[in-house]
DNA sequence: CCATAATGCGAAGATGTATTCGCATTCAAT
DNA sequence: ATTGAATGCGAATACATCTTCGCATTATGG
């Protein structure tokens, strides 16, 4: 950030303007993003928008860092039962994904079409540590030991492979396949493959 | 097109051009491609290229139409053996899949990455297709009955999952996990997602 | 209340890209 | 060889975006 707030109403602006690009990537595109585009959704000038952020990318960087503490937020909030059956733990987790990514009006799709020119890692990896630790304690419970190695392998495409699927699905304008198919497959291919002890 | 080349020295040309647009692709990224790029990459001027093609799109989606019919005759060349067991046949598509995305210095993980802004229903499609056609066959042999409803949904699923994990891996500059661990990690999800009857 | 700093402004500058158009060159058929 | 069509050219046009800078407005502390 250009300048640090020291007065509430920039505070305030800092806090408009996130916001206001949010509404522009979903009213937008991402390449329909600009920054003009994003000072007058805030009602604000241009150059206000420079006075805090070195340029647009710091403004989406803030915006992701922002929805990523949100997400992984509500993932340690989400109810978990590690004594329970793995398929209710997967499913659940498989529905709240369908949820977020249709909440926000496509915020969240949008963003991961374009993972590739955006600091994805921040979210991904969020991801990736929250499930690696949640099959970590779910598996010590269940079966004591366990190829921890494996482990990260299995989390990675599996996180990856539900991610992308999602999206896919979520962003096809006609999908042939209901979205409660493709959430009952997934969760099916994950408990089968987490199952499996190699 | 904008105009059918007649004479041999224009169909050169477009061949010219569409080359020139993977290396400026390759080199560039998809949002370095630039006209004027491409025909200097082409030897061209830029003139040249607006008279074979409407514009820079049209110029693209002839790139992706050529190398999707590649892919579509490499893969109904790829030997299969319907009766053969099924994690073979897996493994040898996965391996398959990494060498062509490995191949061709990165075009194709480029234009995966991209995928919302270009035809890429014309690739999807013909993977989907081709490893439905594919799984029919092996289970009917197989089987003899089985819910081809079910079907398309776990091809659309295993698609996904299998070219988007594939790309993230492949992207990745410092990639944690290796790709061998990978690929051996999808092809078991694979297979015992598609063993099990549902 | 005043002085100073912080904040807000938006037209203008700098850059870059897609596309066109009139003219030059080459081809192919007679 | 000639002529009309096809092809090739690239400077110029049109447009859009990011970013800056000098000035106006507002807040804060003494």
């Amino acid at each position: 950030m250009r300048k640090r707030p020291r007065q509430a109403r920039s505070k305030q602006m800092v806090a408009t303007l996130i916001e206001a690009t949010a509404r522009c990537i979903v009213a937008n595109g991402l390449d329909g993003t600009t920054t003009p585009r994003i000072a007058e959704l805030a009602g604000v000038s241009v150059g206000s928008l420079y006075q805090y952020f070195e340029d647009k990318e710091a403004l989406i960087d803030a915006l992701v860092a922002d929805r990523a503490a949100g997400i992984a937020r509500g993932l340690r909030q989400l109810p978990v039962d590690t004594a329970g059956n793995l398929r209710d733990m997967v499913g659940g987790a498989i529905r709240y994904g369908f949820a977020l990514l249709s909440a926000g009006d496509g915020l969240y799709v949008e963003l991961i079409k374009n993972w590739h020119r955006m600091p994805t890692d921040k979210v991904a990896d969020v991801l990736q540590q929250h499930f690696l630790e949640l099959a970590r304690v779910w598996f010590l419970r269940h079966y004591r030991e366990y190829p921890i190695e494996n482990l990260q392998v299995r989390i990675f495409i599996i996180v990856n492979s539900t991610l992308f699927t999602m999206v896919r699905l979520i962003a096809d304008d006609h999908p042939l396949l209901p979205q409660s198919d493709v959430a009952e497959g997934l969760t099916d291919m994950i408990v089968q493959y987490l199952a499996v002890p190699s």
